[in-house]
DNA sequence: GCTTAGGGTTTG
């Protein structure tokens, strides 16, 4: 039986006698007794291997002061976690279904000769708060959920002075937003030194000096605007101000200030006492502060923000370290963008570096090499490779750098950057590593996971593991079934509990959630606009050309200059006649044909033309007779030139193929070399024009809803796993088209009722996208495919 | 038990 709050006496369905303490006796039967009396003293919440949990406490009847008027209790299991939690000293407890021992320490606390056993279903005890308002929320609901870990202990109440109420001299409490800070370090002294510099609602400036021996009793403070509450820090006068200092059982606690964050306490204490009252303050500092403009302080900065010569903070993994000298530590590190400016390698000894000692080319322009100096290099000498840390007060360097007791290592770069963490602690200056759980990893980790799969996408062929085995994946195991029966399974390996669409929409970003949901439609309706053409080296993503478009770009191509043709040494030229009947317009039409000589010789003339003032229909047809069929047009010297690339430069087979506007600056005609395999194909002809070619992509925007609200989805990534279908196919092949539209329409059946519409179980990735000033959240279906239909 | 520092850029 749990501990039961009631706000005023009435106990439902107990029809036991309210007895008096004095009248306990070991030889009275006490079943239908109650005991009643006033909490004075409770004891910390004990764990135990046989009961779980053991708490004492001391009630007394209302003549406190006899001796024997008041009795220890002893509460076994999770009635003592929930009395815990639920009763403070003062309160009024009227305890039942216990049974009477004999006290062992009654000759010492002058207590009762007997004592109270309460455990097991019959043990009981209510508890009497004055009125509903003393009822703070969560101590209603942990009546419920009794989920607080035994830390938490009840609490003497602690009074905290607002920043603009301190004397010298006093020993007191405060609560602060972190406006400075400097991470612990050496001081000349015995101790490690912070430094904070705090503000309340009062808008007073106070700076706190810490001296602590370890470093992990200090306030942790991660960032600026992180609340700081500090337990019995002591008011001296300095300058015209006064400064705070910890004194004797000096403790603190750090909170993230962020407004939505949670509330959970950063520290390293393994007891303290947090009550819903400060939950309240924390909440009301964060909220306070966030009209503060406070965070205009902060310079955290990702590496694709790096500017030369500028000072900032940076969230990053450690990928390698090496001590390069003793005043020098070189770390190796990378925070998931990619730096605008070249970074500057730094080499080193390979048997000195900790971590992994070489990079792929392409990883190693990632990397940012942090030179530590001086009174830093202790501190990294803690610090292991997969570390996610802070750095606090880096300096972009632009060119060379000479490492110290190292000669001539260092190749000349010009204004390629490197970071310089100098010595001393001027603005905060140090290392600082963070905790897995904190945000601002998870965010890291979000990051670096949408890196790595963009780059996959870009270069599957670029497969360097070692960068990425630093940080890990959840833990993988299968999720247990369900009864209701899915049209599409998850191939996720996510250990994670369905949840739901309103549950999703306040989730974090850079994580995998379950969800059950059915289509309640789907973006673009048609087809075509489905697949999309996406450029691996920009990243954009543009429609297919309508025929309308590709025909009036090609008509415009086909004027033929008044000059003669001058095509290109490689090229043999001639003229094919087309009949009339493909298109409109008199008779049949005469066109300019180009040919490789090479190929030609080679009795391989099939393989690859060149064709002037064509239409696309014509390339078309042309394309069941030649291997690849570019169109081209004549300049006005004569030459031959490309057309626009808004439409395809080759008609190959069925396929046609596009080349990214953005990223072919300088694409002409040039010979493509059948070179190695012989065959000549689109990544051939594109690399010899120096045309980016494009991909296509199957882009779907999924709305999707369930019992308690809608969300919408894009399937892009993983749309040919999701539907088992090539892209590629899906723009030539009717048959495919058709398995997607059938999917399609049985997820979201265009008449009938919308309840009956199939369930779809999905992995879904929320993640937010690079520079988005709006901080919205997207989701992405991933690792899920359709069922057999 | 006492002291340490008292924000405000290296000079690699």
């Amino acid at each position: 039986m749990p501990v039961i709050v009631l706000t005023k006496w009435d106990m439902p369905g107990d029809h036991r006698t309210i007895i008096p303490i004095s009248e306990i006796s070991t030889g009275n039967h006490h079943s239908h007794h109650s005991v009643k009396g006033t909490v004075i003293h409770k004891g910390p919440l004990v764990s135990s291997s046989t009961y779980h949990f053991i708490l004492k406490a001391v009630i007394a009847g209302d003549n406190a002061e006899a001796e024997g008027s008041s009795i220890n209790i002893v509460i076994l299991g999770t009635l003592a976690k929930d009395f815990s939690q639920a009763v403070n000293e003062k309160d009024v407890v009227i305890a039942s279904g216990y049974t009477v021992g004999k006290s062992p320490t009654a000759r010492k606390d002058k207590r009762h000769v007997c004592n109270l056993l309460l455990s097991g279903d019959q043990a009981q005890i209510h508890v009497f708060w004055h009125s509903p308002s003393d009822l703070p929320s969560s101590r209603q609901a942990k009546m419920k959920k009794t989920s607080a870990p035994p830390t938490l202990l009840s609490t003497p109440k602690y009074k905290y002075v607002k920043l603009s109420d301190l004397n010298a001299g006093a020993v007191v409490n405060v609560y602060g937003v972190v406006v400075f800070f400097k991470q612990p370090y050496k001081s000349r002294g015995t101790d490690f030194c912070s430094s904070l510099k705090i503000t309340d609602q009062s808008e007073q400036k106070i700076t706190c000096t810490i001296f602590c021996s370890k470093p992990e009793s200090h306030p942790q403070i991660f960032q600026i605007g992180d609340i700081v509450r500090l337990h019995r820090v002591k008011i001296q006068p300095y300058k015209d101000s006064v400064t705070l200092m910890n004194s004797f059982g000096f403790s603190a606690l750090a909170f993230s200030g962020k407004v939505d964050a949670d509330t959970e306490p950063r520290t390293s204490s393994k007891t303290f006492h947090f009550t819903e009252e400060d939950r309240r303050t924390v909440t009301e500092l964060r909220s306070w502060a966030a009209d503060q403009n406070l965070m205009s302080e902060d310079l955290n900065v990702r590496l694709s923000g790096a500017q030369p010569k500028t000072y900032f903070n940076l969230t990053c993994q450690l990928l390698a370290k090496a001590p390069v000298h003793s005043t020098c530590t070189l770390l190796r590190v990378w925070d998931g963008t990619r730096c605008p400016y070249a970074l500057l390698k730094v080499t080193v000894n390979a048997n000195i570096i900790e971590g992994t000692t070489s990079f792929s080319e392409e990883r190693e322009k990632l990397i940012a090499n942090v030179l530590v100096f001086d009174n830093h290099v202790q501190c990294t000498k803690n610090l292991k490779p997969g570390d996610f840390l802070r750095i606090f007060n880096l300096r972009a360097i632009p060119g060379s750098i000479r490492l110290p007791g190292v000669r001539s290592s260092q190749v000349e770069e010009i204004n390629h950057l490197s970071f310089h963490l100098h010595g001393g602690t001027a603005y905060g200056r140090g290392i600082r590593i963070l905790p897995d759980n904190c945000t601002d990893v998870q965010e890291l980790k979000r990051i670096m996971k949408v890196f790595h799969e963009n780059m996959e996408l870009n270069q599957p062929e670029v497969n360097d593991s070692a960068m990425w085995d630093a940080w890990n994946t959840p833990p993988q195991s299968p999720v247990k079934g369900a009864s209701v029966e899915f049209s599409t399974e998850r191939t996720c390996d996510h250990e994670l509990q369905p949840v739901t669409l309103s549950e999703l929409k306040h989730c974090t970003p850079g994580s995998f959630h379950h969800v059950r949901a059915q289509l309640r439609s789907y973006e673009p309706s048609r087809l075509h606009q489905v697949l999309k053409l996406y450029c691996s080296k920009c990243q954009s993503m543009q429609d297919i050309p309508d025929n309308k478009l590709v025909s009036k770009v090609f008509s415009e191509a086909s004027t033929v200059p008044n000059g003669p043709p001058s095509p290109p040494d490689w090229c043999l030229s001639g003229q094919v006649h087309l009949p009339g009947e493909s298109e409109p317009g008199p008779g049949g039409r005469t066109l300019n044909v180009h040919l490789s000589a090479q190929l030609t010789v080679e009795g391989r003339s099939k393989e690859l033309i060149f064709l002037t003032g064509c239409t696309p229909l014509e390339a078309c047809h042309l394309a069941t007779t030649f291997t690849n069929v570019i169109p081209v047009r004549s300049l006005p010297g004569g030459q031959l030139d490309l057309l626009d690339l808004s439409v395809p430069f080759l008609f190959r087979g069925r396929k046609r193929f596009y080349g990214c506007k953005q990223c072919s600056k300088g694409a002409a005609v040039r010979e493509p070399k059948a070179d190695g395999d012989n065959i000549i194909d689109e990544k051939k002809i594109a690399e010899a024009f120096g045309i980016q070619l494009l991909k296509f992509v199957l882009l779907l925007t999924f709305h999707l809803q369930d019992a308690t609200d809608k969300l919408d989805a894009y399937l892009l990534r993983e749309s040919e796993h999701f539907f088992n279908v090539s892209t590629e196919e899906t723009a030539t092949k009717q048959e495919v088209q058709d398995r997607i539209s059938r999917t399609l329409n049985y997820y979201c059946p265009p008449e009938g009722n919308a309840d009956e519409r199939p369930w779809l179980d999905l992995c879904l990735a929320a993640y937010r996208t690079y520079m988005d000033e709006n901080k919205k959240v997207y989701f992405q279906i991933k690792s899920t495919r359709t069922r057999e239909l």
